[in-house]
DNA sequence: GTTTGGATGAGTGGATACAAAAATCCGGTG
DNA sequence: CACCGGATTTTTGTATCCACTCATCCAAAC
């Protein structure tokens, strides 16, 4: 799966991979606000390393664009304004809809079950409330993805998804249930279905941009 | 410009982006070969440092997909199969179409005579055959693209353009001179001045596609 | 009251030192 | 002659240390 929970971080082989996988957990919960300066001693004190790991991790998550990194200056948690948010959007629209696109002569019978089953569990975490359902979004949108053996690809999307987890759970959080949510996902499955990639390719444009104006309608309360 | 030339790196503030940007160069030239093993104490000797802003360079080097990292294992110059290079130029096609389709609004008199100069530059350096085409025709795109105010759009285009250049320089290289270039642009140009945003959109992406073909084509001496 | 300059301290960047892991070499064994 | 296992060497990963930068604060001047 693309997206895994990094909660016991301490399995991962280097120090540098347990603080990354810590601090990538925290930002995609959101756990720092933007702006927020993490500084290296207190994360290294967290976890039980020193700063030089830690430092490390920071280029990585600077260039998955998680913080912003300057000399002599410090890590801060990055935030995006509205305007980047819809930029992420656009871009995750055209990369989705190529991986849609890419996948259509691969989609079998048990495809479909799988999504279905997938889109149960989404279905059915949005009920409960936990914000776990961003993570069954994520999962449902990952296994289409992963159909279309495009490394790249899919971790250039994955990335992408993580950049705008935390704006996704505040809006999850905020308006408590995505109600077209359902009809939106069988829309997709429906225009899977017709096996024709030109329309599934624009049906997930649509898919992603719609997502995108219903956050930016929700007010924009984390416009930096 | 999105594409400096770094061979001055050393008025960079830090060591990490010296080495970075040293880096970096020497694989957008192709002076590693894929698979070569990257020493951190020798690069660092090279340039006149320790080991530890060369590691930092590493960690970003291969968040852009340039070098692979390993646990315990170091660091391997990346290299692309023929498989990874086509999904490069996929990636592009979607990206660089969705640029040109944002920038249809934008477009000027100003912007086609610019074009049109670095379309001439271009053919000029194509003449002369020294591997400077590839800067010139990456000019050309970059200011494109930099027209739509999308930086992360911007960003993520520029690195694909990175990790295909030492493949476009061997590709160059080998085949003298792309003849078709200059009217593939020029198309592109007239497509633009279509002013139809989904005409230009198509365009570019069939341009983008169609080099990869082109590249595809040329045999196959790099695949790993 | 506002602004400017410098002292002070916190924090970052980089080098060296040390520990741990791989890779290599070498002799023994089947 | 090929293969296996352990010691040695090489290289990586992490910690600690030092130098330098930047931000803050206070005082003095305007």
């Amino acid at each position: 799966m693309a997206f895994q929970s990094a909660s016991n971080a301490h399995l991962s082989s280097t120090a540098e991979e347990e603080a990354y996988l810590y601090l990538q957990q925290a930002l995609r919960l959101g756990r720092y606000k933007p702006g927020h300066r993490l500084i290296p001693e207190a994360i290294a004190a967290e976890i039980g390393m020193s700063r030089m790991p830690v430092r490390e991790a920071f280029r990585r998550l600077s260039a998955d664009g998680l913080v912003t990194l300057r000399p002599n200056r410090g890590c801060v948690v990055a935030g995006l304004t509205l305007d980047q948010i819809n930029e992420v959007f656009e871009i995750r629209s055209v990369l989705e809809g190529l991986a849609v696109r890419l996948i259509m002569p691969r989609l079998t019978l048990e495809t479909f079950e799988e999504l279905d089953r997938l889109l149960l569990r989404m279905e059915r975490a949005g009920e409960i409330g936990g914000s776990d359902w961003v993570l069954r979004h994520q999962e449902f949108h990952a296994y289409l993805y992963g159909m279309s053996e495009r490394p790249k690809l899919i971790r250039q999307i994955a990335a992408l998804h993580v950049a705008i987890e935390p704006y996704m759970r505040i809006w999850f959080d905020y308006v408590d249930k995505p109600l077209s949510a359902r009809e939106e996902h069988q829309n997709l499955i429906d225009a899977l279905k017709s096996g024709d990639g030109a329309v599934a390719e624009r049906v997930m444009q649509e898919h992603v941009l719609g997502t995108a104006s219903l956050l930016a309608d929700f007010a924009t309360p984390n416009r930096r």
